[in-house]
RNA sequence: UGGUCUAUGGUGUAACUGGCAACACGUCUGAUUUUGGUUCAGAAGAGUCUAGGUUCGAGCCCUAGUAGACCAACCA
């Protein structure tokens, strides 16, 4: 359900319109259309919660298509997969259909194309047609057989369709403009000969339908009212026009196309190609690969159908390139598992802990809650006892102010349990800790009600009973790609960005008993590191858990920011690089009296090093910039500095924009106008 | 170099028929906290690509630029 108040996208405001206009609701109907030749991933998410969500809206039927028109690419796996998880993200389709189950009526309405000289059977290489399909800028040149007799088309399509014909030697083409400025128009193809089998149909067709030519029928077949689709279809939209128009029966629902631009995700890609090539080359170990942005490598993550939905929810539907955040992804995952995760205790990179004045063989059961967020979640046991993990990064010797886990001296509570003070260390001759020694307060047991048990100290840490404890494999990701937008380099291979520490394996993790129970439906939160769930690896004792995302971690930015070593991010070169120079530098300065520190430092140089590309010419125009525009005069200044270096001679002009500078109340203004007036 | 589309904080989207540029993520404070999580309170951040025009008034309309995307598969 969408909430009533919500603003529209633009799609819904055309339905509304619509609706405004007479559209009848009842004769609301749409459809997810995917070619089964691939997995579905996030991008498609968008389509089908945008397609599946106005059903819900409206209350409209929307079909399940699959667009199965070229054997050669297509298999019965991939519908499987496809259904799996459109049925796991909750979604309900009315029909499922098959572009496939048209065949006979496309065929029957190819020859009527046929009989009203509209369409003719050419026989010319893919070459040749191809290079009188000319090019976006100069027209094309008909087809030697563009006037071929219709009774002769009639017949070499039928014998196309008995199997007589060998592949590529016959097509049937529409007649429509070899000279129209959009591709699509010039004599595109109908029917191609395939000679494969089709995963439905077999063997019982030897021509298959191309695209333009079964899409939009099979819209009308099933009286789809709002066909949606991506932009790159855009140029498609007139054909898919001109073929209505010729089978179009007028006491029937004309279906009308709309594109929307695809959804893409940082770090990642999201084609299938690509996603296929990842695959191929063993990259990741599947489609379902847990760094995969499939909806399944989602899946097997931990991501619920809730949260992709929320995602596609919050992300919204435009005609704009965009490349989101992962953080949003992540962000939705979280909220939705923090609210559903049983909270338990695992160590994965453990240090040994022994708690010297507990006595040696004992073992108590602590009683944990299971969700804080939900009252109603119940609690579990923990067994504990003298010897415990917990994780190295959690001690320090000597942590500092700033540093709210264990360190000599110091007391923490271990989560659940009590409170400990560490008194001394054991280390190996090469310094490393081999185990910590501490004393515990024996009166501090949480929620025991005594005094000593509602001290406040600095921090709490999580922890595992050695003996106790059950280990298993956990799997930690990283984002696949080391780039934003790994595929938007024109002089780099997508593949030359693949981030070589995107997965980490911890063979052996140790995890409280409790986990020994997990199923593959269950959701955890490893307290105080992150969300897991098992993966579909884990055998009977041979647990695997996978790492779905983090919790958010300040203490991990702080203690980063606080080394010098970071590496601040580049100002990306992005793919503004052709912009011409003053362009950019226009683009920068306005934003330059928003900036302070390295940023604006990085700024003024970048101004600099593009302004040795600028001309006089160029530049005289922007004196006259609108006072209130002081980046934009900042930046000016800056250029026409360089240019007065380089011999500029000063005029009148250049005087009296260095004047108006001087005399401006920005110091950033004054100061480089005064530097320049000083060259 | 032809056609089509797009341009709003760092990111993703809103802004109804012209009327104070809003929401979410992210970032930064502070409070609470037996998770450095959650929650709560708050802050910073936008000359709406540029230049003109119409208008009492333009993110929105017009003109001209600029930048980016898509289009020349017997793929979808």
């Amino acid at each position: 359900m969408k909430e009533s108040a919500a603003s529209l996208n633009f799609i819904e405001h055309i339905i509304e319109e619509d609706l405004a206009n007479g559209f009848p609701q009842d004769k609301l109907r749409f459809r997810f259309p995917p070619e089964p030749n691939g997995y579905l991933h996030i991008g498609h998410a968008a389509s089908i919660c945008l397609n599946f969500g106005l059903g819900e809206k409206y209350n409209a039927p929307v079909n399940l298509r699959f667009d199965d028109t070229n054997p050669a690419k297509e298999e019965q796996e991939y519908v499987d997969a496809i259904k799996k998880d459109i049925a796991w993200l909750g979604f309900k389709w009315a029909n499922e259909c098959y572009s496939s189950d048209y065949f006979q009526q496309l065929y029957d309405w190819a020859v009527q194309l046929i009989k009203e000289d509209k369409a003719y059977v050419d026989q010319q290489s893919s070459e040749e047609i191809a290079a009188q399909k000319g090019t976006p800028t100069t027209a094309g040149t008909p087809s030697p057989y563009r006037n071929r007799p219709i009774a002769e088309s009639l017949d070499l399509f039928e014998r196309m369709k008995n199997g007589e014909f060998s592949a590529g030697s016959y097509l049937l083409r529409a007649k429509i403009d070899m000279a129209s400025p959009n591709m699509h128009m010039r004599d595109p193809i109908l029917y191609r000969i395939v000679n494969a089998a089709h995963h439905r149909t077999g063997t019982d067709w030897c021509i298959y339908p191309m695209y333009d030519w079964a899409h939009g029928q099979s819209d009308y077949i099933e009286q789809v009212s709002h066909s949606l689709c991506t932009l790159e279809f855009k140029s498609h939209r007139e054909l898919y026009d001109w073929y209505l128009d010729q089978i179009n029966d007028s006491n029937l629902l004309r279906p009308k196309q709309r594109e929307f631009a695809r959804r893409n995700l940082s770090y990642t890609v999201m084609s299938k190609r690509k996603l296929l090539e990842l695959v191929q080359k063993k990259i990741v170990a599947g489609w379902d690969d847990p760094r995969m942005p499939t909806i399944s490598g989602l899946r097997r993550r931990g991501y619920t159908p809730e949260s992709i939905r929320k995602f596609s929810d919050v992300s919204g539907i435009s005609k704009r390139d965009n490349v989101t955040d992962v953080s949003l992804l992540e962000y939705c995952i979280r909220e939705d598992l923090n609210k559903r995760a049983t909270r338990v205790m695992a160590v994965l990179n453990p240090v040994k802990l022994v708690i010297t004045n507990y006595p040696e063989g004992n073992t108590e059961m602590l009683s944990m809650e299971n969700n804080p967020e939900d009252p109603n979640s119940g609690t579990h046991e923990v067994p504990f006892s003298r010897e415990l993990y917990i994780e190295r990064e959690d001690f320090k010797e000597d942590g500092g102010k700033k540093f709210f886990r264990l360190s000599l001296g110091n007391e923490v509570r271990l989560k659940s349990a009590y409170i400990i003070k560490a008194e001394s260390v054991v280390k190996d001759k090469d310094g490393n800790i081999l185990e910590i020694l501490c004393t515990y307060d024996p009166e501090s047991r949480s929620g025991s009600g005594t005094e000593a048990s509602m001290r406040k100290v600095k921090g709490t840490l999580h922890w595992v009973s050695i003996d106790h404890a059950i280990k298993a494999e956990v799997r930690e990701y990283d984002r696949l790609f080391l780039d934003e937008a790994p595929d938007s380099h024109e002089d780099k291979n997508f593949l030359d960005f693949v981030n070589p520490e995107s997965l980490r394996v911890i063979k052996e993790a140790y995890l409280e008993p409790y986990l020994s129970n997990a199923t593959l439906d269950d959701k955890f939160q490893f307290q105080r590191l992150g969300y897991f769930t098992l993966d579909t690896d884990s055998k009977e004792g041979q647990l695997i858990f996978n790492k779905t995302v983090g919790l958010k971690d300040t203490w991990a930015k702080q203690s980063q920011q606080a080394t010098p070593q970071a590496q601040k991010a580049a100002p990306a070169p992005s793919n503004q690089g052709k912009r011409k120079a003053l362009n950019e530098i226009q683009q920068i300065s306005k934003k330059l009296t928003n900036f302070s520190g390295d940023k604006l430092e990085s700024a003024l140089s970048s101004i600099l090093d593009l302004a040795e590309e600028v001309s006089y010419e160029e530049l005289e125009p922007l004196f006259n910039t609108a006072a209130k525009k002081v980046g934009t005069r900042i930046g000016v200044m800056l250029s026409l500095g360089v240019l007065l270096k380089k011999g500029q001679a000063r005029n009148e002009a250049i005087n009296s924009f260095i004047e108006a500078g001087l005399a401006d109340d920005n110091e950033l203004l004054k100061r480089e106008a005064e530097k320049v007036n000083s060259l």
